[in-house]
RNA sequence: CGCGGGGUAGAGCAGUUGGCAGCUCGCCAGGCCCAUAACCUGGAGGUCGUCGGUUCGAAUCCGACCCCCGCAA
């Protein structure tokens, strides 16, 4: 095994990230140089100055870390470094042309979602919302394009019946961390020649906002329990009750259907909620400022809420 | 000093013009019943987040601190 080992860049932020790249660290076949992140945001209450998840993982790595504010003013940095490649899982900016064009094997993407579906930001909560019963990975080449370079390896993902973006993210990090050494050794070899996409059948999803996380209950109790589960944990699918912001966190569909939209009520003794079609019953919820609670729980010390409606 | 809600029995909650600490569920015991997660009776279980102050007396008023949570970013 003469062959030299492969000089990696690593980008990425989310903590979906990690198990990945400490593939990559731990594969002898490649050296990796640093992680190029975010920079440190105020976040959480108190709005305290936080590191990226990666970072966090990278310091108690001993890798060096750089954040810059715009990657336009970083191109001496990266010609600096001489990686052969850079590895991005959901670094949180569009790479400038420039910075593509400089490692030799370009920049290598891992993106969440079978392309050309599902092109862009919200790619972990699409599948969930629209019903589908697969996604995957594709690890693929970044170019000027959003989500639009040839795509080297796919694996596809099954959804699970009660799948949630949570559960899909630590899905997808786990399968990006089995293949993508290998992956990225078969790109390099030449094994593996990246394949173009058809652009006609590319699909687009927006950053999905919280209001986008706000329950219509005039829509099928099948839809509303889709989106609970696209937007859990963060931000969460969410009414209001009483002008408080009402969480939904776990749900299942009755299809009984005589509570009218919005309308509280009970479904067989559980706490359930009308709605277009059918009923959601409720088993796990959180009121604004409170731990989140059972569906048993919420009756127990919130009773006066059976009649009334959710907006 | 970003905005806001909360810490009271195992759980979920009420209780702030200061006056022996409550409700629902659960739990334990007994009863009713062919039987039951139903019903009836009885019972156990709380340093009211922590520390200090005011007071004859503090869950309640004042001060400091710890922890949890919603928004926002």
């Amino acid at each position: 095994m003469a062959s030299p080992k492969v000089k990696i860049l690593l980008a990425g932020s989310p903590s979906l990230a990690v198990p990945a790249f400490q593939a990559i660290v731990n594969d002898q076949r490649f050296q990796v140089l640093g992680l190029l992140t975010q920079p440190d945001q105020p976040a959480g209450r108190g709005l305290k100055l936080t590191p990226p998840p990666t970072k966090v993982w990278a310091l108690k790595n001993g890798l060096t870390v750089w954040q810059p504010e715009k990657l336009k003013t970083w191109q001496s940095a990266l010609v600096n470094i001489k990686p052969d490649m850079v590895v991005v899982i959901a670094y949180g900016q569009l790479i400038p042309q420039a910075l593509l064009e400089i490692p030799p094997q370009g920049w290598v993407n891992v993106h969440g979602s079978l392309l050309p579906k599902y092109r862009g930001a919200g790619v972990l909560s699409a599948p969930i919302i629209n019903g589908d019963q697969q996604t995957g990975i594709s690890i693929m080449k970044l170019v000027k394009e959003l989500d639009a370079g040839p795509v080297i390896a796919q694996v596809k993902i099954n959804l699970a019946s009660d799948e949630t973006m949570g559960s899909l993210a630590s899905k997808i990090g786990q399968v990006a961390a089995d293949i993508l050494p290998d992956t990225l050794i078969g790109y390099i070899e030449r094994r593996l020649i990246p394949q173009k996409q058809n652009d006609s059948q590319a699909s687009y999803v927006g950053l999905v906002a919280t209001a986008d996380a706000k329950i219509d209950w005039h829509k099928s109790a099948l839809e509303i329990e889709r989106l609970v589960r696209a937007m859990q944990p963060v931000p969460g699918a969410w009414t209001t009750w009483r002008d408080q912001r009402l969480k939904i966190i776990e749900a299942t569909v009755s299809d009984q259907s005589w509570l009218n939209p919005g309308k509280v009520g009970l479904i067989d003794g559980q706490l359930a909620i009308g709605s277009g079609q059918g009923a959601l019953i409720i088993n796990r919820l959180q009121l604004a400022g409170r731990q989140a609670v059972s569906g048993n729980d919420f009756l127990i010390g919130q009773a006066d809420v059976l009649g009334e409606y959710l907006a």
